[in-house]
DNA sequence: AACCCTTCCTAACATGTGTCAATAGACGCG
DNA sequence: CGCGTCTATTGACACATGTTAGGAAGGGTT
């Protein structure tokens, strides 16, 4: 499954502390989240660029992302896409519970740390916590409302507004879950990721970044994002977060109980 | 919810026979698709064009497309995005159960015939049947994975190939569901459209339309392609149908009772 | 410090795509 | 049948982006 030998070395420390930031939070209660991280068996780190899942494997545990950036690829014979980041907090292949196999691979794009849970927990979620279950459905939707909004930024922004657009998403995701900087966004990125990311190619990614600093939108160096007017940028890169449902969808209790 | 006078008026004739012969068919047993089939309360002709779902409207039903083509839609200022096309027996916004407001529009691009559940319904669904609602699930996750097949195509591809991939995933799909003509693909999308799920003009979607023509691959007129040599097409949009997880993910009935 | 390697940056040219304008074709309607 | 409208098509030009090549800058190692 893993790459590199530093990669394989299980952790020794198990995980105590309450690290469920992400986006389930704000659908439950404590009591939940704490049910939630009691499933995590053993966490594990990721050195940077190695890969957790890979296309088409089958797969009977998924990972929520602790710490550190992980990205989707789909590799192809020339080029390597990435489809999706995530932050800490995400279940980052949440999907292969209900698929079984993946139809992209899931990679460290930082030094990582994620938390394992075995499918046959999940199972037991299924049955005994709806609650939970519809949280986990809602949170690999949400994931589809991200891909949906990928897609439309392709299809209509130039190179210097898809990377605009993604720096303003990964801010705005860092927000809800606590961890945004308000001048600075660190990313290990580099430029051939950003390229990657915009479908793109690097030299044209450092083109759109150029591009970016001339109109002192933002400064992008070493992956890392400078800025001192989040609202320009937003605004250039026409950003309008509704589809990160960041308000909550639904009252779960509400409606289903 | 519609906009013309001719697709508010209602059907007259209630549902009868086996429609659903769409995605979730595969992997559920006759009992279990008559029972889908008894929750649709009511089913609805809509003309194409016609809008059934608009962008952050509060939903509390869903619709399975009967029959036609359906697209998602991202209306921006200047321009349309399409980002998804859904066939028959899709669950077309199955994702507002969860998410209670659509990210996106879903659009009648033929004209079509929609059945309607309503979410009270699949409430119970959700805690009765299981088996249906992990199907459910799957079907929802079936179309995330072709969102990121999509970001790929639009990543990776030139406008003569994202033209062709979106017409073998859509012969794919139709196959499915046997509903495919060995050498013709009717589908009512002007140059417009095909533009919009592209992420291209309609004047470059022409031109595009033009070199498929001469290398002899495939002729679109009017919307409909027809090839006499689907496997070069296949080829030539560096077509991998295993997005579609063809082959069912998993047996339900196995992992989960 | 000297070295190596990755990443970043620049220049020049080829190709892909957008835009505008104008025309031709298809279809529906009176 | 002719008319009007939407759609398809073509040409010319501008801009966005890819490709190739090479060099500069940063970080790590010895």
């Amino acid at each position: 499954m893993l790459k590199s030998p530093k990669a394989l070395a299980e952790t020794d420390f198990p995980h105590t502390g309450n690290f469920l930031s992400g986006r389930l939070r704000k659908h439950l209660d404590n009591d939940d989240l704490r049910y939630i991280e009691s499933l995590v068996e053993d966490t594990m780190p990721i050195a940077s660029r190695d890969i957790l899942v890979e296309k088409g494997q089958r797969i009977d545990r998924s990972a929520i992302l602790i710490s550190g950036f992980m990205a989707r690829t789909i590799e192809t014979a020339h080029a390597r896409c990435i489809v999706g980041i995530h932050v800490p907090g995400d279940f980052v292949d949440l999907h292969g519970f209900a698929l079984k196999r993946l139809d992209h691979s899931v990679v460290a794009i930082d030094d990582v740390r994620v938390g394992l849970v075995e499918h046959s927990r999940l199972e037991g979620v299924m049955q005994e916590r709806p609650l939970i279950a519809r949280a986990m459905w809602f949170a690999t939707l949400l994931d589809a409302a991200i891909h949906r909004k990928w897609i439309q930024m392709l299809e209509r922004c130039d190179a210097p507004r898809r990377i605009a657009h993604i720096y303003c998403e990964l801010q705005t995701r860092l927000e809800l879950i606590g961890r945004a900087n308000p001048r600075v966004l660190r990313a290990p990125f580099t430029q051939q990721d950003i390229a990657d990311m915009c479908g793109v190619s690097s030299i044209h990614t450092n083109r759109a970044i150029g591009k970016l600093r001339e109109m002192e939108l933002a400064e992008i160096r070493r992956g890392t994002l400078y800025t001192n007017d989040w609202e320009a940028l937003r605004k250039y890169a026409q950003f309008d977060p509704s589809y990160l449902y960041s308000d909550g969808p639904l009252k779960l209790n509400e409606s289903w109980s």
